[in-house]
Formats: C-alpha cells, sequence, structure tokens
RNA sequence: CGGGGUGUGGCUCAGACUGGUAGAGCACUGCGUUCGGGACGCAGGGGUCGGAGGUUCAAAUCCUCUCACCCCGACCA
C-alpha cells in the first residue's frame, strides 16, 4: 500500500480530549476519526488492526467447532419481552420504532435473537452441541462512554452462544471456550490473565474474564503469587489477620473528636492505627438498609454487600439519607448502639480494642470489645481485597493487584434464556428438554486499544506483529531518486511474494517527517530505502521499539525481513 | 443521572469582561532555498464565530432557548 495514495492523517499535535495513551495514539497516528459520543469511524490503519483481530478471532473460533453466523443488529422489541429484559435492560438499550410505530431496539447482544433461531431450527439432541457465534457491531449506550475505542458506545464485537443437552455438556463447551480464548490472546501477542468473575445479575454457575494488563486499565484483579488462582476485585477473596496484636485493652471509653470524620483524621488524632480502627457504611437495597463495618484501612465491595445482605444490588446511601435511617450523621457511625441491622466484616471477627463511631457527633468509642460493649454482629465478606492478603485458594500464597481492561467474558448461562424462550429438544429417549447454555463474548475493537495501552512508548505505537496494520514499512529516503524507487519497489514485490503485506512510504515529505510517522504508527519493521545506506548497496532496517539499526545487503533483505516477520518477533 | 466546562478555518487556541464588522501557530496551495529525525522565506486559499430567537444604529462579544461535545463523580463515613 502507498502511504501518499491512502487516508493515514496523522497528528503532530496532541489531541485535548484524550485522556489515555490508546485513545491519543489512535487519533495521532490516524486510525481512527470521532463521529458523535463513543462512535468512531475507523480509518485505513485501524481498519487492517481491526481485520488483523477479527481474522485471528475467526480462525481460532472456526478451529474450536463453532459456526460463524451474522445476526441482525435490529432486534424486534417482542423477543426482548419474552426474555424480560425489555423491562430489565435500561437506559443502555437503544430503543426506537419503524414507521409503524412497532418497537425495535439496536442490538448491545444477541441471546433472545440465537435462542429464537435454536429453537426455530433445533429439534433433536443429534443437533447438539452446538455453538454460534458472530463478528458484529453492537451498540450499548452507555452513562458515559470514554477512552475513545476502550469504552464507546458502538463497538466491534464476537460473540458466542453454545447450546447443550445437559450440564455435562455446557462444561466442556465452556472448557473449550476457555482453551480457545487462551490461544486467541496468546496469537495476538498480548499479556493477559484469565481471572474468576462475579456472574452478575445473570446468575449462573461459573464466569471468567480476560483481561489484558495496563496500568491505564478500568478493573482491579488480585492474583496469587503462589498458585493459579487470579479473579476480579469484585469478586476476589482474601485473608487478612484479623487480630492484631498489642497490649491491655482498657475499658470502653468516649474521646471527644470534634470536626473529626475520616477514618485518617481520626487515626491521626487517637493515634490509633486504620487497622484498630471500625467504619460504619450504610447500603440500601430491595431489603431494606443495613450498617456495614470494615476495618479502617479496608474498602466496600458493593456486590459482596448485595450478596451478603441478600439483595440483588445495593447502594451506598446519601450522607442525608443516612442521617434519616439512624439519626446520625456519616462520620459518626459505630456499632454500640446501632439502630439499622449491623453486618462486619470478617476481619472484624477478632479485633480487639478498637475505635468505632460514638452514633454521635464529634464523639468516638476507644477500646471497644465485641460481647463485652456491644452484640457481635455477623460477619459476612465485604470488602475489596489488598495487595498481600492471603489467598483463598493455596493458604500459601499471598495476592497481588493489578490493573486491566477486560477483553474477553465466558460464562455459563444455564438455562435462563432457553427456558424464558421455551427451546426443547428431544433426547435420546424422546423426552423433550430444555438445552443450557453458555456465552462467550471478545471485544474486538477494544483489543485494539488494549493492544496500544499495552504496547507503546513515548514516540508512539509499537505493534505486536500479528495485529500491526503492516509487518513492514518502507521508507523511501526520496520519491524522485529514480535508483532508490526501483530498489523499494523491487523489495516491496519481494516481500510479497512471501505473503508480506508492506506500507511504503513514498510520500514527498522530509525524511524526519517520514521518520516522525513511522514511529507514531508502530510498524515492526522498518526499512530505510535510498540515501547514504543504498549508496552503500544497503537497506537500513530497524526493529520498532529497539535503538539499533542494522544495515543489510540489498540482495539479502527480503530473506531477512521475511524471516523476522515470520519468527512474529 | 449529578456537577463543571467548551463550541471561532482541517487541528490547537486568542478575541468576549468593556458590542464597532475576525486573528495567531500548525496544516493546505504556489514559487524559491533546504534535504537522514516533525526546515526556512515569500505569496496565497479557506471561517453560516454550534443553531434559533431577542436587545441594539451595530452582536463572535449582551439576554433567552436549544443542540453538540469534553471532563469529573456516582467507592469510604
Amino acid at each position: 500500500m502507498r502511504f501518499a495514495a491512502t487516508l493515514i492523517p496523522t497528528l503532530k499535535e496532541n489531541p485535548v480530549e484524550a485522556r489515555v495513551e490508546s485513545h491519543r495514539l489512535m487519533l495521532r497516528a490516524g486510525l481512527i476519526r470521532q463521529l458523535g459520543a463513543g462512535i468512531y469511524t475507523w480509518l485505513p490503519m485501524g481498519l487492517k488492526v481491526l481485520r488483523k483481530v477479527e481474522t485471528i478471532v475467526r480462525e481460532e473460533m472456526d478451529a474450536a467447532g463453532a459456526q460463524e453466523i451474522l445476526m441482525p443488529a435490529v432486534q424486534p422489541a417482542e423477543l426482548w419481552q419474552e426474555s424480560g429484559r425489555w423491562q430489565m435492560y435500561g437506559p443502555e438499550l437503544l430503543r426506537f420504532q419503524d414507521r409503524g410505530g412497532r418497537d425495535f431496539c439496536f442490538g448491545p447482544t444477541h441471546e433472545e435473537v440465537v435462542t429464537d433461531l435454536v429453537r426455530r431450527e433445533l429439534r433433536s439432541y443429534r443437533h447438539l452441541p452446538a455453538n454460534f457465534y458472530q463478528i458484529q457491531t453492537k451498540f450499548r449506550d452507555e452513562i458515559r462512554p470514554r477512552f475513545g475505542i476502550m469504552r464507546g458506545r458502538e463497538f466491534l464485537m464476537k460473540d458466542a452462544y453454545s447450546f447443550d443437552l445437559d450440564e455435562v455438556g455446557l462444561d466442556k463447551s465452556y472448557i473449550l471456550m476457555v482453551e480457545t480464548y487462551n490461544r486467541i490472546f496468546q496469537r495476538c501477542g498480548l499479556h493477559y490473565r484469565a481471572v474468576e468473575a462475579d456472574t452478575g445479575s445473570i446468575g449462573g454457575a461459573s464466569s471468567h474474564e480476560f483481561h489484558v494488563l495496563a496500568n491505564s486499565g478500568e478493573d482491579v484483579i488480585a492474583s496469587c503469587d503462589s498458585c493459579g488462582y487470579a479473579a476480579n476485585l469484585e469478586k476476589a477473596e482474601g485473608s487478612s489477620p484479623s487480630a492484631i496484636p498489642g497490649g491491655e485493652v482498657g475499658s470502653m471509653r468516649a474521646v471527644a473528636t470534634p470536626g473529626v470524620k475520616t477514618m485518617e483524621e481520626v487515626s491521626a488524632f487517637l493515634g490509633y492505627p486504620l487497622g484498630r480502627m471500625i467504619k460504619s457504611l450504610v447500603v440500601e437495597g430491595e431489603g431494606g438498609a443495613f450498617q456495614l463495618l470494615l476495618r479502617g484501612d479496608h474498602e466496600l465491595n458493593l456486590i459482596k454487600a448485595a450478596h451478603a445482605v441478600g439483595s440483588a444490588f445495593v447502594q451506598l446511601v446519601e450522607p442525608a439519607r443516612v442521617q434519616e435511617l439512624t439519626g446520625v450523621a456519616v462520620g459518626s457511625l459505630g456499632p454500640v448502639g446501632a439502630v439499622l441491622p449491623v453486618l462486619a466484616d470478617h476481619c472484624l471477627k477478632d479485633l480487639v480494642g478498637f475505635v468505632a463511631g460514638a452514633n454521635e457527633d464529634g464523639k468516638h468509642w476507644v477500646d471497644v470489645m465485641w460481647e463485652r460493649d456491644c452484640p457481635k454482629p455477623q460477619m459476612a465478606d465485604l470488602r475489596n481485597v489488598v495487595a498481600g492478603d492471603g489467598c483463598p485458594r493455596c493458604q500459601v500464597g499471598s495476592l497481588r493487584l493489578d490493573r486491566g481492561i477486560e477483553v474477553g467474558h465466558v460464562f455459563k448461562l444455564g438455562d435462563k434464556y432457553s427456558k424464558a424462550l421455551q427451546v426443547a429438544v428431544q433426547d435420546a429417549d424422546g423426552r423433550e428438554r430444555t438445552p443450557v447454555m453458555g456465552c462467550y463474548g471478545i471485544g474486538v475493537s477494544r483489543i485494539v486499544a488494549a493492544a496500544i495501552e499495552q504496547n507503546h512508548d513515548d514516540q508512539g505505537i509499537v505493534w505486536p506483529v500479528a495485529l500491526a496494520p503492516f509487518p513492514v514499512e518502507i521508507v523511501l529516503v526520496n520519491p524522485k531518486e529514480t535508483q532508490a524507487v526501483a530498489v523499494a519497489t523491487s523489495l516491496e514485490e519481494g516481500l510479497k511474494k512471501f505473503g508480506i503485506d508492506v506500507l511504503l512510504d513514498d510520500r514527498d515529505e522530509r525524511l524526519g517527517v517520514k521518520f516522525k510517522d513511522a514511529d507514531l504508527l508502530g510498524i515492526p519493521w522498518r526499512a530505510v530505502v535510498g540515501g547514504r545506506s543504498l549508496k552503500e548497496g544497503s537497506v537500513e532496517v530497524q526493529r520498532r521499539g529497539k535503538p539499533d539499526k542494522e544495515l543489510i545487503a540489498l540482495d539479502k533483505v527480503v530473506e531477512f525481513l521475511s524471516a523476522r516477520v515470520r519468527d512474529g518477533k
């Protein structure tokens, strides 16, 4: 492909709106352009990368025996009413009407459509197991699209849905998909981790997320340094010693703490470590309001809190509402004389002589003990794990925390949709059975952003070879030098014979400009043709991201580059 | 959804408070010089000042409405 004849609108200046590297670089390297909030056009270079990801995903899905189909993006409301999600889904679902006033939505996901397909077409257990997938544009009307492609509203996704006669079959399908996902992300050349995840409102037995590790990731994942345990922070469990070693604990007494509110302030004011303080948070769900107790240095996990109080979800309540519910201002709540039902995090089980709010403004209790001073509340897992917590699986290792970008999610749906849409197939004994489903998503467009997030330097993108728009870029020093043009063209032709696609920068620009753009674009191998190296009968070759340049004799360049590209390094 | 902010040439922004008929840098076009890490000079082209309405002799500027986009928050008591 010729640079001069291609739309690669690189930007010298940094776009103001871009807050993360991948967004900045995708705009600067001319991969994408924004059309509206969370909506982007893919330009030639960006689309090349997107197609690379797609191809890898498609090849691995096909290899796993999944069947590619393409379902409609626009879906009738009736199906969603049948599954109950027309009511459940909320404003993220983009809804509209056709000219006849019939309700439709733009599909954010396709459980309903695929399940409808299966109930119409599959009658016998002989048709199972089956796994249908598509690579398609989805739309989710996100509360707040951000970070460019990373959290857009319109995005490209691969979604697959498996159907099995029973749980045993589902387990097999699920494991096959996990293996397939591992192959996909390995082939993409990404550092990633598969983690256990919360199944969310959909429920179901198990769920794994695949995260590309990057500091800018929106998710936090915990992993054990000794065994293979890894989990999303939403789900991760960990143990922390609950008893704080210390001397004698005196009797409970009140201390005036005027104007001292936050845990840090109280800790500094009283000279007690955060680990010996208890904070009280009030949450409310469909089951009512609860007062939750956590150690001063721990964070509440709302998902765990919801599980603990038996609600589908809970919210942290506003300070004004806390006052209304308890008669106490936030910052002064405590377990002694609490009015709401109280739940405490496991870490507080053996804590002695702690500090807690006195349910009275400007006053805290010091040296509180369970049973002696107030009843010991019911214990539950309520907090986010912290780095260094003990591993819940092997009991030996400790947990570390990393940030990740969720690029894949697999989970077992069970019969939620197959039941709601009344799918039935006959088993070998002629009985009607409801198939069990699994669903498996990959954020194809998000992988592009995640790959950049993980592979860049201060000059631009450094593509993994597998995802690069081109494996090789030829920089023509001067398009007016006829000999150089001839060499560049024959190099391009030579590489083409090895199936290597080349970007040839034939623009009439100063060399510096081409170098800067080449760095920005991040194409793995750069060959400089012309100028002083050509005078010596060679081509200067450099690996993007590496400082050293190599002079390769003219007749060896094709061989040299094709070998490197084939290695994929 | 709550809060904050911004819409002026393709991009980054000035001009607005104090109304007087639109500007800079980059980009683009032409010519010349330059030519292995985002060159320089000269000459050019390009703007319904987001939109609608209002005030005024006069509106990018003041007022009202509206649209779009961006940022922060929604997790600490």
